[in-house]
RNA sequence: GGCGCGUUCGUCUAGUUGGCCCAGGACACCGCCCUCUCAAGGCGGAGAUCGCGGGUUCGAAUCCCGCACGCGCUACCA
């Protein structure tokens, strides 16, 4: 298996790719780089109602945002190209044509009502729905008339009345379908246009994939995939069925389970880093205790054995651990890197743009306490207001009263004036002896300092926190509090 | 209805040749420690009769049979 892996992540450009779809692409991935084969892709547009525009963009926008990257399809080209199905359809259309001619494809001329209609029979009958109608057996006489009473036909691949169609799936095993359950299947629409069943056969074949990964939900139109290659002559790929994702209420992952897009992951600020991590976490493992590993070890270690064959509901509070933990392991000065376009885009526009050296001393103090460069600019606001707005009365801390708090800030202020250097270590060694002094315990005292000089009950450490904010801004903010406290009626 | 796949703590999973598993790790949860708050970290706890019922075996989450449940597919969608 070492030579020649070829793999493909065939999405079809109908939406914004979500995590489903993301995450084979994911483990195709890491499966072509594991075995030193390429990774391709392809887009399946060959439904031309459901196109929208900019899918294929936002498609590959993702992977590249996720650092996936392909060895051939849009954007890099390749040897195989092209690598949109839409302008391949003289391939598919040539195949159509040659199976009909050997009598494996058939014109049907049957109207979807009709269809449906027996097929409702049949299965109120209790039948699989089976081949579905009789063009199959077609005299010439009677197709030159159907030709002419319809419109356009379609074209059916026959599969076979008797017999099974068996695949070794690498992640299921061996699994069989009796060829008189399935039905006769379009291969080419009235308008041209393969489905995806011709379609991916065909580029499989022509490009030369070696192996087919793709999420379990295709597993039953696998048979039909098999017989088309063998009435095709071509040599069929092997097959191996993802675990699919599911939301939380068990069901095939959908929009309606709210943010499923990867762009939305993107615009909450995770780390693609993360990202990959955690999916790749969905369906596969590497022992029974390690989860976080870097992308190396990964692919070293990404074989198929490994793979679950059990679908996985995607947790997004394990997502947001793990981003936490990336987080914590960048330097600050990468994390302030990260959080800048985020403060830029969240930020109230008056406080932007920021100042980057003030950022990067911020940042190793924000660095264990967040976990989504979406929280950031809450988490820093009041590094960047001039005055922070907060209810006065919560200065004072529990079991103090209001004169004693406003005694508490002034010795505490006075204490910050005549500090003679303003670095954390000082000014925590200063301020404690002053609460020594006025008898205020540590937690009342520098509770009361994190409201009057940050305006909130949790913060990074209090003195850490004075020293980025410099001794002018502390100053301010400290005098502020005393006046607001001394004028607030509560004395 | 038919066909197919799946089933280990709430969730992600380890468990690949039956014994070291009366089941290990992680997230979430609870408690304690650390502590100026919040985190992070450390320690500990609760949480799975391995879907159920039969077998086989000295011994089964691991093998066999049956059942149940869940999910997927069942389109001129992928």
């Amino acid at each position: 298996m070492a030579e020649n892996v070829r793999v493909r992540y065939a999405p079809s450009p109908t939406g914004e790719p979500h995590i489903g779809n993301v995450r084979t692409a994911l483990f195709n991935w890491l499966f072509a780089r594991h075995h030193g084969g390429k990774f391709i892709v392809r887009v399946e547009d060959t439904d031309q109602e459901r196109l929208v525009p900019g899918a294929v963009d936002a498609m590959l926008d993702s992977l590249e945002w996720l650092n996936i990257q392909w060895d051939e399809g849009p954007r890099v080209g390749g040897p195989y190209a092209p690598y949109v199905q839409s302008e391949r359809l003289i391939i598919y259309q040539d195949l159509a044509g040659k199976l009909v001619l050997q009598g494996r494809a058939y014109r049907c001329y049957c109207s979807r009502e009709k269809l449906e209609q027996m097929r409702r029979e049949r299965r109120e009958q209790g039948f699989a729905t089976g081949h579905a109608c009789q063009c199959r057996e077609m005299t010439e006489q009677q197709r030159v008339d159907a030709e002419a009473a319809t419109g356009p036909p379609v074209v059916r691949f026959g599969m076979p009345t008797e017999g099974v169609t068996r695949v070794h799936d690498l992640i299921r095993g061996d699994v069989e379908w009796q060829n008189d359950l399935q039905e006769d299947f379009i291969i080419l629409k009235s308008d041209g246009f393969p489905t995806y069943h011709l379609a991916v056969v065909a580029d499989d074949h022509f490009m030369e994939i070696s192996h087919i990964m793709r999420a379990e939900e295709w597993l039953p139109s696998t048979p039909r995939h098999l017989q088309l290659f063998d009435a095709l002559g071509f040599e069929p790929p092997q097959f191996a069925h993802l675990p699919m994702i599911l939301g939380p209420d068990r069901s095939k992952l959908s929009k309606r389970h709210g943010a499923t897009a990867v762009s939305e992951y993107r615009n909450k600020g995770f780390l693609p880093d993360a990202l990959i991590n955690f999916m790749v976490l969905l369906g596969w493992s590497l022992d029974d205790k390690t989860e976080v590993m870097a992308l190396d070890m990964i692919k070293d270690n990404f074989t198929l054995d490994r793979v679950t064959k059990s679908a996985a509901i995607f947790d997004q509070e394990k997502l947001e651990w793990m981003s936490g933990v990336y987080i914590r392991e960048m330097s600050p000065k990468e994390l302030a890197g990260n959080m800048l376009p985020f403060l830029e885009r969240d930020l109230p526009k008056e406080l932007v743009p920021v100042d980057r050296d003030y950022l990067d001393s911020i940042a190793p103090l924000i660095q264990e306490r967040i976990k989504l460069m979406e929280t950031a600019a809450d988490s820093t606001l009041y590094f960047f207001e001039e005055q922070p707005e907060y209810d006065p009365s919560t200065l004072i801390q529990k079991g103090m009263e209001p004169q004693g708090t406003l005694d508490a800030l002034k010795s505490a202020l006075a204490s910050l004036n005549s500090a003679p250097t303003f670095d954390h270590e000082s000014l925590e060694a200063s301020l404690r002896a002053t609460g020594l002094e006025i008898g205020v315990s540590p937690r009342q005292f520098f509770g009361a300092l994190r409201t009057a000089v940050t305006g909130r009950t949790a913060t990074p450490p209090l003195f850490e926190t004075m020293e980025v904010l410099g001794r002018e801004r502390v100053l301010r903010r400290m005098e502020w509090a005393v006046e607001r406290l001394a004028g607030a009626n509560l004395i």
